[in-house]
DNA sequence: ACGTTCGTAGCATGGACGTGCTAAATAACT
DNA sequence: AGTTATTTAGCACGTCCATGCTACGAACGT
């Protein structure tokens, strides 16, 4: 079977079992043993798609980062022609920017998979100089996603005057970030229907 | 040297060292060889007293859910007693409100570290069983300070009737999650005053 | 002064892991 | 059919680590 293989297919089919390896058993558990294991290979085909281990896993750390980016983006994309289209209903608006917000939360298990990645992807990337680039990149991003969409909605007069942007930015992404740590962690404190509420009462209480 | 010493104490260094190592590297830099080397010990005496190095990490988590619990109840008590005290202005309460819940946030170096430590045994604690018991002992308890919080206010009439405790709960505890990982993570993306600043913001968003 | 207990030091073993390197297998191409 | 590039498989080595076990040292009680 082997010639007709596309690498970068291959690469994200390894990416998916970094992923199952993390989620099961922690950072610990990734070894290029488990994980040929988790994407049925053997270590030498892992190996010659993506070399070390390090590469390995700083590769897998992109994936995730790519595919909630694409997710989200897309939501935004729905979500402005949603907003823009019309109404400056300030229901319709809360509720489009909900679902634009809503796709960080682990609300559902593939979603909690990925915020768990996410979470232990995060922690490494503290002490792990390669995954720290890719960590960054994703942290201000989403910090200016909700800024753009905290300031347009000021520009709009849909928030009252005089709320601080870059405040509000931080407390709407420290939720966000809370609501996602806390739920992927603790989902029997804090479950996907509580997290949805929390984050629109956050955001009906900016509205107003 | 040898025999006037404190288990209790000797125990404490350790942990001490591993929080060290922990910081430092992350977990994978957790070994016995690295805690007695941080600690000025020999690998022996890190075993003698907390045996297997399963024992020692549980061992060190203990202490900082204990260190924290006891500096944020400290904390309660002369936060209540300003509160219980006297006025019933909302200001002050809302200023002694911060006071408790800002200690659970990564202010100065010394939290911050132990915002790190924290945050690595949360997520080692996800697919560590032994961990386990402990992480959702201090989730639990920090969720119902807050509710308590919350609930006295309420029933002093300090916040607007027909508010839902418990979606405000599960606000306020993921905000403080997402404040502590933000800023302890990313330090350049949310520094100390600014991460305070939500804090006081989201408060004052609750008293009215 | 002396033995007993508490603490320290370290050797040796076995296991897990990443990686260098090499050989084999497979299918595409000519 | 033969050739070649791609892919897979796996051996062998060195490193790091936790742990069992043993020996040594130091002070306290008597």
């Amino acid at each position: 079977m082997p010639k007709i293989v596309d690498p970068d297919q291959r690469r994200v089919a390894i990416a998916e079992a970094v992923f199952s390896a993390l989620d099961e058993g922690g950072p610990r558990n990734v070894t290029l043993a488990n994980v040929a294991d988790h994407a049925g290979l053997a270590i030498g085909s892992v190996r010659y798609f993506l070399g070390s281990r390090e590469e390995m896993v700083a590769f897998a750390f992109s994936v995730v980062v790519e595919r909630v980016g694409a997710r989200v983006s897309s939501r935004i994309d729905t979500a402005l022609a949603t907003l823009h289209s019309g109404t400056h209903d300030p229901d319709a608006r809360l509720a489009a920017t909900a679902d634009i917000l809503a796709e960080f939360l682990p609300l559902d298990a593939a979603r909690r998979r990925e915020a768990i990645v996410w979470i232990e992807f995060e922690t490494a990337a503290r002490t792990d100089a390669r995954l720290a680039k890719t960590s960054r990149r994703a942290a201000t991003q989403t910090t200016e996603l909700i800024e753009t969409i905290l300031s347009t909605a000021a520009s709009d007069g849909a928030l009252p005057a005089g709320l601080d942007i870059a405040v509000e930015t931080a407390r709407l992404a420290a939720l966000i970030d809370g609501l996602t740590v806390r739920s992927a962690l603790h989902p029997d404190l804090l479950d996907p229907a509580l997290a949805r509420d929390a984050l629109l009462a956050h955001l009906r209480g900016l509205q107003r």
